[in-house]
DNA sequence: TATGAATGAGTTTTCATTCAT
DNA sequence: TATGAATGAAAACTCATTCAT
């Protein structure tokens, strides 16, 4: 009985997050460069030259596994921030980075270990260029509204205490209270 | 007429200085991983065999690299945090938090790119495991000092706004308002 | 459609002995320290990058080239000696070191040629232990039944006149009569 | 007050003879290739190069080391080996070969290790070649006189027990009872 | 589609020898 | 004569990628 295209599709498909996720494993615990193809094929119960068949080379894994967080959480971000600035759609906002986060540790680990190098930056660059001037309008707009004498620097600010959480949590996601944090940051910035 | 002793430690002095630049430059530049020790060589001006007459292996250098680092904040916090904690000698651990950061903005970019891997997190538990109890505990005094219902909280609070200024400054030293935002945190932490 | 699992299996026991092979060779030729990888894997017909996919290290090779020696000598002995001791049961003792010494002289040679050097050492220590006072003993007993006033002395004596055969073959294999030269041990040695 | 010529040659010759010294020291220690000119040069306290001003290379040290052992036996063999043959004369020379060995057992541990290398056999070619012979012609005189119906055999297996000795004393110098050996070796092959 | 053997360019590292002083 | 810094060629080893089957 041969299987449909359907059903060679849904293989492909799985295979893929397979291998995907056994890159993020490997890639995350040894670190990108030293982590082999090896270990990682390994890891998928996959042969290395399949691997080649889903992935053109070793830094396309690593593209798109950091690419696809960007498309999360910019999805997210934007999903919040396309509504009026309020307190609720702002507390949502940093709720979602919460979210995120944890719903990928290993992931953000590894972006921010490869957060300098050449290979990130390019895609970093293509994802963010523009939405991340929206995002700055946005919560400017909202330090203003809230009678701000110097919102933009209430920006930066709220962005480092923001990447301050980020980079606490996942260096130490076991240990950094990140939930009580959070509310911090929201009593801080936020409710006033 | 061979040259004296003393001239011989003055050349190799000079010339490990000038590879742990280079190393430095180029390690920074393109990730520890990915530089080779030959393109060190060429930075530094020296070849590829001199380099082991002064360093073990390439991870030698990258661990003093960051081990110096390591070497100059634990001195500068344990110089600060000596004292009997006053806001004042809070403020100047945060003011030289800043200066250690803006002295030498490439090591500790490299630094963040290694802080996951395990050739860096060795020295860092090698300099680190005793300071770090202290250093804690004189900050949670600060703030029992100062009547926080929640000091150990506090602490993590404060060392996320640390931790994003950091960060935060690492990624962009140019446009970043270190001075700004350390002020903010003065203010917000120690200063009522 | 890929290859089976044995045939795999075929073509990594054929490599392995092709490897081995020309390591005992180019070894044997140059000696181990002179021998380069290149050379071997040249002589083997593989590349560089195979060899390292069947050994760990050029030391391995030599590790194993000379461990497999010991291991036939030291079964060939030890089945000889599990007997009762016996002149019959010395003579083959004898003869079964001949034997394993006439079959893989170039083994022996390179042997001979690293046997003071640690990398070997450690395996003889590794196989030799406790064999080594067993046959000992074995022998010590036959010169005692053969009313041996001092058979501790005939051993040693005794192994004397087996090393000398044994570096003599060594050093010129196709001139060195070695038969003629056992018979006279036996006759020395074992009967009267 | 400038030292005279001769002071100068004295100089050199000690030193000649300290690096000599050290070289043979380090080389039968860690094996010749395994030891590096760096090493040498610091166990004779002398820079490396100034063992450049003294010898040519490496190698030199090597053939000089192992060339002056066999300029040692040949003299002494070829002594005792001029007059004409006897049982006291044999076993002056069997005498003659333990105590060279005896003086010299690290330089013999290295010309072991090294005896099937090129960088060795040069030398004895150079140094054997003709000595050779006399010395076998000479001790089948021996044994012919003695009535021995095959003297070229006994020749062999006389130098086998010799070889024996030789390699036995040199792999474990303090544990072998070599004057026992030699003995014994007397009482088999000179005095029947 | 699937395998893992095979490649080869690139990496780190070593060290006898040379050279400026 | 004397030093050890400096070189560079060659070594061992790695690994992303290709390829025969």
């Amino acid at each position: 009985m041969p299987r449909t295209a359907k059903q060679f599709e849904e293989i492909r498909a799985d295979r893929k997050k397979a291998i995907l996720n056994a890159a993020l494993h490997v890639f995350s615990e040894e670190g990108y460069h030293s982590a082999s193809i090896s270990k990682v094929s390994k890891a998928a119960g996959v042969s290395k030259g399949l691997m080649y068949n889903y992935f053109e080379s070793k830094v396309e894994l690593l593209q798109i596994l950091i690419g696809s967080l960007f498309d999360d959480e910019i999805n997210g971000m934007r999903k919040t921030l396309e509504q009026p600035v309020t307190e609720q759609s702002m507390i949502e906002f940093i709720q979602m980075g919460t979210k995120i986060l944890k719903s990928k540790p290993k992931q953000w680990k590894l972006y921010f270990s490869m957060s300098t190098q050449p290979e990130v930056l390019k895609i970093l660059q293509d994802k963010f260029s523009t939405d991340h001037i929206l995002f700055s309008t946005k919560i400017i707009e909202f330090f203003k509204m809230k009678g701000d004498k110097n919102p933009e620097l209430s920006l930066t600010y709220f962005s480092t205490a923001i990447t301050g959480k980020k980079v606490s949590y996942i260096m130490d996601p076991d240990n950094y209270p990140i939930d009580k944090i959070e509310k911090l940051i929201i009593n801080q910035f936020i409710t006033t």
